[in-house]
DNA sequence: CACTGTAACGGCACTGAGTGCCACTCGACA
DNA sequence: TGTCGAGTGGCACTCAGTGCCGTTACAGTG
């Protein structure tokens, strides 16, 4: 967009930092799509950034950090969702949103999302890194969902089952919009798709389709007949 | 039990590499766990084993390796019982007979899994391996499932759901028996534990005990009613 | 405008994981 | 006893990641 006035300063400011993790996240991108993973030393990406290769670890953590930078910030976010949520909400549409919440943030750059996708489906390094991330994520709905459940019985092995299946929901969702090229006009349809898994949490089910609807159709039947005696 | 003779020729033979790589496991947890697993180096897990360096990486194929070696063997395990598994037998009971198949390997070398346990807790890069590795298991389970429900509507997402669920349940257990100290005398609590899952897997529920029994029984009882009428 | 403090920078040197290569040695087998 | 193959140890190498340090650019103050 704007010329960047002789590139010679970069990094002094907050925005300039912002730019070069910016330039960096892209090197690292292209240079991993055109020459493979493996074969992408720190020097090539730092080189391509244009600055120093200890400049690179003052970034990012760790080679594999610079495809996925902001994963602390995401876990933030998901859990102020959690510690906004009113204490008596029921889990089902709380858990919903807070999965939406890491599926705004996928949608927020989905060339990089997309990018992201196919690396880590193809480097058995990245897909492994891929998977404590997302565990992250399903530790992170467990811990909050352990506290709901505290005090039902098997509340801690319904805290881990929920956690796990609305992750792995989400991810289902996630990775079918992405294959696809991750169209705008898919993400209504992701959305959709793992919405769904609300009928597959254990206990109080959603009050549309489910055990709820036959309960409620007895409880009619019941009443029909308490009445009618 | 019988000595090692001189212990001069250990890895020519089946049993020499079986007893070499025993005892590079053995080398590698002590030092961890008393000198700390970041500052533990290969060079000192190869000389407490009495080998050299190189042959440390002819064993295992990274420093992680030397506590979970068994990995790919322990998936071809649960492989074989999906696949030996009726084509019409009911999901519950299979998941539940692989997830056990899981835990009876963990419970073959009770202080090995404590030990290891201990370690992954600790342990930022060992309990983000270990993350990757459940996922493994998870992604087993979602393949095989997957198969089954194929064409029933949402199977995709029920088999997602289902393999998730049962992995979370699984390791739940297991932790729990783990964090005890895995006495002989948990092994029945943890897997009744594990079984209850069951009761929160989607989809068809198990016949005997369950909400659903119930709500049939209901359910049949005012029809009765009804038509008595 | 000059001065100064702070924070990011580049570069150098170092540790340690993991790999390729090669000469050697042990055990098996004829 | 001679030979062959597999396993071994050691050397050298690449590369990820870290500590250190002198330098440089920006910001704030007089």
């Amino acid at each position: 967009m704007n010329g960047d006035v002789g590139r010679l300063r970069r990094g002094r400011s907050a925005e300039g930092r912002a730019e070069v993790r910016h330039e960096l996240v892209v090197a690292a991108v292209g240079l991993f799509r055109t020459q493979g993973y493996e074969d992408t030393t720190i020097d090539d990406i730092a080189a391509a950034a244009g600055v120093g290769r200890r400049t690179f670890f003052r970034y990012f953590r760790s080679k594999e950090d610079a495809i996925s930078p902001d994963h602390e910030a995401a876990l933030a976010r998901v859990a102020e969702v959690f510690e906004a949520a009113h204490p008596r909400e029921p889990a089902a549409p709380l858990v919903l949103r807070a999965g939406e919440t890491v599926f705004d943030m996928y949608a927020e750059d989905p060339h990089l999302s997309v990018e992201r996708f196919r690396l880590t489906h193809e480097v058995p390094a990245l897909r492994d890194r891929e998977s404590a991330s997302v565990d992250h994520y399903r530790r992170l709905f467990t811990r909050y969902l352990r506290l709901r459940f505290a005090g039902e019985s098997d509340g801690e092995l319904r805290a881990a089952v929920t956690g796990a299946a609305v992750v792995a929901a989400h991810n289902l969702a996630l990775r079918a919009w992405l294959a696809t090229g991750a169209p705008a006009d898919g993400v209504d349809a992701c959305r959709k798709r793992f919405r769904r898994v609300a009928d597959m949490l254990p206990g109080e089910p959603v009050p549309s389709e489910g055990l709820h609807a036959v309960t409620r159709r007895l409880e009619a039947a019941v009443g029909r007949l308490e009445h009618g005696r």
